[in-house]
DNA sequence: TACTCAACTTAGAAACCACGTC
DNA sequence: GACGTGGTTTCTAAGTTGAGTA
């Protein structure tokens, strides 16, 4: 319950200077603001012209999302609400993150780790098979070993050991030849500033396939009348119609967006049939689509086989560029081909029209001494660069945002690993100037400037919380997505109390790709205080940190550290929550699947810490819905168990045997397993339901420096494959051949 | 100093694929 | 062999940052 708790201003030192400063402040401020709150104005007016029904719909559209993501809210210490009981230092957060539910910590990352999945079932069965009298009723036994006899019979022949033996050498001699092709660039000097290589060779990039017309008896209809559209509105009606089962097209946005584009891609006589997008029937044409993509998945093993080997010679072709000497794999060697814009959130230009890019929209950046790459013919490139200062080997801009896109390197590339490596170095880096930061940013809340406040405040919300930077956008252009220096009023609430606890805000915005934030953290007096102060005489759409952009932040945090940037803070964070949680979960004495289990639960926590959600998997209602029904037998048999303990221990009564007692002992324990079987299925339940949004793998392939964890395998046995799959392994080479046991971040 | 743009990293969705179960 | 499930890979949108320019 929230409480209405009035601060007394004159306990208050801090109000003081606030009143003080206050007075001073405003000239200075209309003067600071100008442009800022000429913005925010605008911004007001716009929204004041809004009619009301507009801005409901708005806000609508806006909660939808919102809506979808706190479907959950409902249930105790749901992931996306991220609690603080303290406030005393910045590893309470992490702590806490990593705390959420100590119990289903363990169930649950079992649920995510295939190695662990696959080892319970096998502990399952194997346990399964040797007590089959307690676990099951009499008819699921005999079923059961019918089906095991029945089983055996079906099974394939085994491989011999010798085939066996051969295919491990096999895999053993191609890891091998992988590990001696590999570029061990860690070990050779850096180019000097600024240079990214000194020879680089490619074949430049493969353009998407010409359209495929539609067969003659695929038809299009208009107000209810088959109509013959021209092969190029043929080609975007498909786009949309291939997208039909898809949430996107009953988007009024999206549905708006394409219209208008489809219709520049119209005949005049097309454009002057084709008015209304609802009197248009794609019916037959998303059929055909289907039927397509059927016949795709349903391809024999020849087709297969023949259409991988196919792509095997792409790649081999195109896929690979030479870097000085070294042959490394292109990450993206395919231009990106047409499509309908699929902007995420409130996207403004969802449903525009992505065009087809030519040759004569990409310009190549190569060696000058290199074979340059041939356009494809009648084309040209539309221009050929050298420039050995960018990493990009193609780049093209595309039509929709204007933005310039690139064909670059793998992540398991030398250009790209440096890179990485420096990034956590620099995290590294400021483990070693954090502190002084910390006190700095904390003898700031109390500067009379309001900028330096605001810069604080942010900065303490940066480094507690992990937020991004939040870069100022173009309204209209983008989502309505926001970080931490482009925060507004509406996000935040303040509450003086709340759920026990003091000077709670409670934060509630949409974040990078329309991610919705919230928490509710205590946050220090001070803090607290601040906040109150930016928020006063300002309305819901006003930025909340109006004297603050990202260029600033960064150019204090410049002259604080070198190389600091706001989303170092995320890094270091991150890192140092999982190095702190390895040491805290790992248990000596546990088993490898148990050590397997704490490394989870640590990547899980700084998954928390930064909000990396997913979508539910779409077979998400269905695991849960059989889960469920594996609980309702659950209790189904323990209500049976019970009468069976209940019938024995009467029989014992009247008739007092060894035999009988035995009897009753091992129904009281079937009655047991039975009620802890249920419990783990339950809170299974409850692990599943919360790890319906979270995201692991973000974290561990861009926040987490790959050391902390190559040196926990390495000090606790744990096998790296069990951490880290091929593409994290190749990504993160150089931390695997550089790391020791006593790494520490 | 504000603004724009290029270059890069970070991000979730979707497609693909391998494997287990029925 | 069909199907479901979940891990992996691919795709591309959406961020951050720094440099150049007016």
């Amino acid at each position: 319950m929230t409480q209405d708790v009035t601060i007394q201003d004159h306990l208050d030192p801090f109000k003081e200077i606030s009143k003080k400063n206050k007075d001073k402040k405003k000239k200075k401020t209309t003067f600071e603001q100008e442009g800022k709150v000429a913005k925010k104005k605008e911004r007001k007016e716009k929204d004041g012209n809004k009619s009301d029904a507009d801005k409901k719909d708005k806000t609508k559209s806006k909660t939808k999302k919102k809506s979808e993501s706190s479907k959950h809210d409902g249930i105790s210490s749901s992931v996306t609400v991220k609690t603080e009981p303290e406030d005393e230092d910045f590893v309470s957060v992490k702590k806490n993150g990593a705390k959420q539910g100590e119990k289903r910590a363990r169930q649950e990352e079992a649920n995510d780790d295939p190695a662990i999945k696959s080892k319970k079932k096998k502990r399952k069965s194997e346990k399964d098979k040797e007590q089959p009298a307690t676990e099951e009723s009499e008819d699921e036994g005999k079923k059961r070993i019918k089906k095991e006899v029945k089983d055996e019979g079906d099974k394939k022949p085994k491989k011999t050991r010798e085939e066996k033996e051969a295919a491990i050498a096999l895999k053993v001699k191609k890891k091998e030849e992988e590990e001696q092709a590999r570029w061990r660039w860690w070990e050779e000097e850096k180019y000097e500033d600024g240079i990214k290589w000194k020879f680089l060779e490619h074949k430049g990039p493969v353009f998407a396939p010409p359209y495929d017309p539609l067969p003659k008896d695929v038809k299009f209809y208009y107000d209810g009348k088959p109509f013959q559209l021209g092969l190029q509105s043929e080609e975007v009606a498909k786009f949309f119609a291939s997208m039909l089962d898809h949430e996107y097209t009953t988007v009024e946005i999206f549905r708006n967006n394409f219209f208008v584009d489809w219709r520049k891609e119209m005949t005049l006589e097309e454009r002057m049939v084709i008015t209304d997008l609802a009197k248009c029937d794609f019916t037959e044409i998303y059929n055909y689509h289907k039927v397509k993509t059927e016949e795709r998945k349903n391809r024999t093993k020849e087709e297969k086989l023949k259409l991988k080997e196919e792509n095997a010679k792409l790649v081999e072709e195109y896929g690979f560029c030479v870097m000085d000497h070294h042959r490394e794999r292109i990450g993206n060697f395919k231009i990106e081909p047409p499509a309908l814009f699929r902007g995420r959130g409130d996207h403004p230009k969802q449903g525009m029209l992505k065009k087809r890019i030519l040759p004569e929209d990409v310009t190549i950046n190569c060696s000058k001494d290199s074979k340059i790459p041939v356009p494809p013919s009648g084309h040209q490139w539309k221009e050929v660069r050298h420039d050995p200062t960018v990493t990009w080997l193609a780049s093209w801009t595309e039509n929709v945002q204007g933005m310039v896109k690139y064909v670059m390197l793998n992540a398991n590339s030398k250009l790209k690993g440096e890179k990485d490596w420096e990034k956590y170095e620099v995290a590294r880096k400021l483990k070693n100037h954090v502190d002084a930061i910390r006190r700095t940013y904390r003898d700031d809340f109390k500067s009379k400037e309001m900028r330096i406040r605001q810069r604080a405040v942010a900065l303490y919300f940066i480094d507690k919380l992990a937020l991004r930077a939040g870069n100022e956008k173009e309204e209209g252009e983008t989502a309505d997505t926001v970080g931490c220096c482009s925060l507004r009023v509406e996000h935040i609430k303040l509450h003086p109390e709340l759920d026990g606890e003091t000077h709670v805000v409670e934060f509630d915005f949409l974040g990078k790709d329309s991610i919705r934030y919230y928490n509710k953290v205590p946050v220090e007096k001070k803090v607290y205080k601040n906040l109150q102060l930016f928020m006063e005489n300002k309305q819901d759409g006003d930025d909340l940190f109006d004297r603050l952009n990202t260029p600033m932040l960064n150019k204090h945090l410049q002259s604080l550290m070198e190389g600091l940037t706001a989303k170092v803070f995320r890094t270091y964070n991150a890192s140092v929550t999982l190095q702190q949680q390895l040491q805290e979960l790992t248990d000596p004495e546990d088993t490898v699947p148990g050590r397997i289990l704490s490394y989870n639960r640590a990547n899980r926590a700084v998954a928390v810490l930064c909000n990396h959600q997913r979508a539910p998997p779409k077979t998400f209602d269905q695991s849960m819905a059989n889960l469920r029904s594996k609980i309702e037998a659950k209790k189904e048999q323990i209500l049976l168990a019970k009468k069976e303990l209940k019938e024995a221990k009467k029989e014992a009564k009247e008739n007092d045997t060894e035999k009988l007692r035995k009897v009753v002992e091992s129904k009281k324990k079937a009655v047991m397993r039975g009620e802890e079987q249920l419990m783990k299925l339950e809170v299974q339940a409850t692990d599943r339901e919360e790890n319906k949004q979270i995201a692991l793998s973000t974290s561990k392939l861009n926040y987490l420096d790959p050391r902390i964890s190559v040196a926990w395998c390495k000090k606790w046995d744990v096998n790296l494959e069990k951490i880290y799959n091929k593409t994290y392994r190749d990504k993160f080479a150089w931390a695997v051949h550089m790391t020791d046991t006593d790494f520490v971040f």
